[in-house]
RNA sequence: GGGGGUGUAGCUCAAUUGGUUAGAGCGCUGCCCUGUCACGGCAGAGGUUACGGGUUCGAGCCCCGCCACUCCCGCCA
């Protein structure tokens, strides 16, 4: 049975050749006095030939009687196709396998949806492709995103070896860290009423393997986050965990920029620039209202807070006098808008608490808008030269306090450059990455509702060295060494630099973050007590993989670049998990389920 | 938790304003076919219109509820 070929290996120099082909029947084709057989496996397909001239009837109606995705042995020699019958569309389109024997290894029964044809199967519901993974791993795209995949973690696994890296290795069964994002729980049979929690990364092992003189750690680590789903988030995913000593953010940069330089080299071929663009936190927001900007087109933001600090329209001269600005972006092209384009728009603004959304359409050399009454000759002439305004452009507003205002046009200009994109009127380069870092990331937010300071990356991260003194003093100045690293407007990842003197921890968990002493001790203790005992400077980042793969591939949904991902419940289709357990099962766990079954 | 979209044959989709027996392509079954490659031809089977109610002389279509999938907001240190 042993194959002697793969089914896109035969080439005219294997002509003459005695072969031995294993797959799946891909078509087949009846012509009645002959049967063509394309016999397709991971690699690709061959077509196979069945006279009946030269074989037993048998093995001829054995033939007639497969179907799409039987297993089957193929034996027989390779030859020239007839003139004219090459087929183009395959590589292994210039010859065929004359069939001596065939052993059907399974059959198959109908299948519940098709998979020869790459147009129709990509159409087929992702229910019906989730039920029957199998089936739909089976076809051309997803083993090439599946190969791709392979291919990259490989990759990354050697460019991390020959960077002095470890693969270390951590658990999944983890202590409960109530910060962060809600974790899945796992009950402890030997003690009544203790868990495990499955780790939402393995951040607080990796520094500490960095205590224990590790240097340079890395990891494809799978995390778990028991939240809400998204295209782009699954409750189980993978990162590249990376940690590394004494040293300094540039580092990070450096290394991350040669990982993702042969990460896209080996995937796609491609050699991209490097060193990536920098840019700080608050000029990401200034310029395109967003941490995590799309540079492949402009439309930036554009600021007008001293134009209108006086203006006679109070909506935005008022908005400055609390101590906001005003801001606006030009989205060529677009005075075309409907008015639910309008209305889509302002409902974003309305979402960040703004009462509603100015705007101005260009249209027949005129200025068509609600508020340009209220305008003066001046304010009209800095509108006109600083956003570039031409005729057909539309133009939208935000007055608010800096984070919102920029927040509300980042979100407006993401929206427009959609409607732009359906419209023809805007067009990227698929094959173009605009990488960049974004750093100066504040180190806290301020949460009004329960008034208090929170990390906005997590409580390891640590501050700018020379902003240390304002913590206790002026906590939102603090910048944290924090850095995210962003594709195309997609967080690829982030990372910090990690606090590793126990005072400046102690300090951030205790006087910043108001965790009482007890508590601290509870959670981090063990964390605490390492870095009593020597730890080196540390920092570290680590980057979603599935996320990479997804823009490697060009799909903007992860579940197509993972084997077997869950639905937007977290229901594994195919094994229809999770489900209820036996009462016994509970018992040894001391469980009880009080919540009502539903019907 | 909230908002939007989708759900009709195994698959992909139609079905005018609420109006006859819910159609087509692919797949499936049977027959024919010796150079096809999405083979072709003829014939046929296949439907709880996701599910449960309601309005109506009459519902795939309207109303209420509910389920599943999906996108987004919240959430994701």
């Amino acid at each position: 049975m042993k194959r002697t070929h793969h089914c896109n290996e035969l080439r005219p120099s294997h002509i003459g050749q005695i072969v031995t082909l294993t797959g799946w029947v891909h078509s087949r084709r009846d012509l009645g006095g002959l049967i063509f057989i394309d016999i397709r496996d991971r690699e690709g397909r061959t077509q196979t030939v069945f006279d009946p001239s030269d074989l037993p009837k048998e093995l001829f109606e054995k033939a007639a009687a497969l179907r799409s995705e039987c297993v089957v042995s193929i034996t027989g020699k390779v030859r020239q196709r007839p003139a004219g019958t090459n087929n183009s569309k395959i590589p292994t389109g210039e010859v065929e396998v004359m069939t001596q024997s065939l052993e059907v290894l399974n059959m198959a029964e109908p299948l519940p949806f098709q998979i020869d044809d790459p147009e129709a199967a990509a159409k087929v519901a992702e229910e019906t492709r989730l039920q029957y993974r199998y089936l739909d791993l089976r076809r051309p795209e997803m083993a090439r995103n599946l190969k791709l995949r392979s291919k990259v973690a490989i990759a990354t696994r050697q460019f991390m070896d020959e960077q002095g890296f470890l693969e270390v290795e951590t658990p999944t069964l983890f202590k409960s860290t109530p910060e962060g994002a809600r974790e899945f729980l796992v009950p402890n049979r030997r003690e009544p009423g203790t868990f495990y929690a499955l780790p939402q990364s393995p951040q607080q092992f990796k520094q500490i393997l960095m205590v224990g003189g590790i240097e340079k750690y890395f990891q494809l680590a799978r995390c778990y986050r028991d939240e809400d789903l998204r295209a782009d988030r699954q409750p189980e995913f993978t990162q590249v965990d990376i940690e590394m000593s004494f040293i300094e953010r540039e580092d990070i940069y450096n290394l991350i920029e040669g990982l993702l330089q042969r990460v896209w080299k080996t995937a796609l071929g491609m050699d991209i620039p490097t060193p990536f663009k920098r840019l700080r936190f608050e000029e990401a927001l200034n310029r395109y209202g967003i941490d995590k900007p799309d540079t492949r087109f402009g439309m930036e933001l554009v600021d007008f807070t001293e134009e209108f600090k006086a203006s006679t329209f109070k909506v935005f001269s008022g908005a400055i006098a609390n101590g906001g600005v005003v801001k606006a972006l030009n989205a060529k092209g677009l005075a075309s808008a409907t008015q639910g384009q309008i209305e889509t728009m302002t409902e974003y603004a309305k979402s960040f608490g703004a009462k509603g959304l100015a705007f101005i359409k260009v249209e027949n050399g005129e200025w068509k808008s609600p508020i340009v009454k209220f305008f003066s000759d001046a304010e009209k002439a800095a509108l006109t030269s600083k956003l570039k305004i031409e005729e057909g452009d539309l133009i939208l507003f935000a007055a608010d306090q800096w984070l919102n205002a920029c927040e509300i046009l980042g979100k407006i200009r993401l929206y427009c450059a959609d409607v732009l994109k359906g419209q023809g009127k805007l067009t990227i380069d698929p094959n173009r990455f605009d990488f960049l870092w974004v750093v100066d990331f504040p180190l806290l937010g301020f949460d009004r509702e329960q008034s208090r300071w929170y990390s906005s990356h997590h409580p390891f991260t640590a501050p700018v060295a020379e902003d240390i003194s304002f913590l206790k003093t002026d906590p939102k100045r603090v910048r944290g060494q924090h850095y995210d690293v962003v594709v195309n407007g997609v967080e690829l990842g982030g990372g910090s630099i990690r606090i590793h003197q126990p005072e400046v921890q102690k300090t951030v968990f205790e006087d910043v973050l108001q965790i009482s002493p007890e508590e601290t001790k509870l959670r981090f203790g063990y964390m605490l007590d390492a870095f009593k005992y020597g730890a080196p400077p540390h920092g570290g980042i680590a980057l979603g993989f599935d996320r990479l793969i997804a823009i490697l591939c060009n799909t903007p949904s992860i579940r197509d670049v993972i084997a077997f991902p869950k639905t937007a419940k977290g229901v594994d289709l195919m094994t229809d998990s999770p489900t209820t357990v036996s009462s016994k099962q509970l018992r040894e766990l001391y469980l009880e389920v009080k919540a009502q079954k539903k019907e």
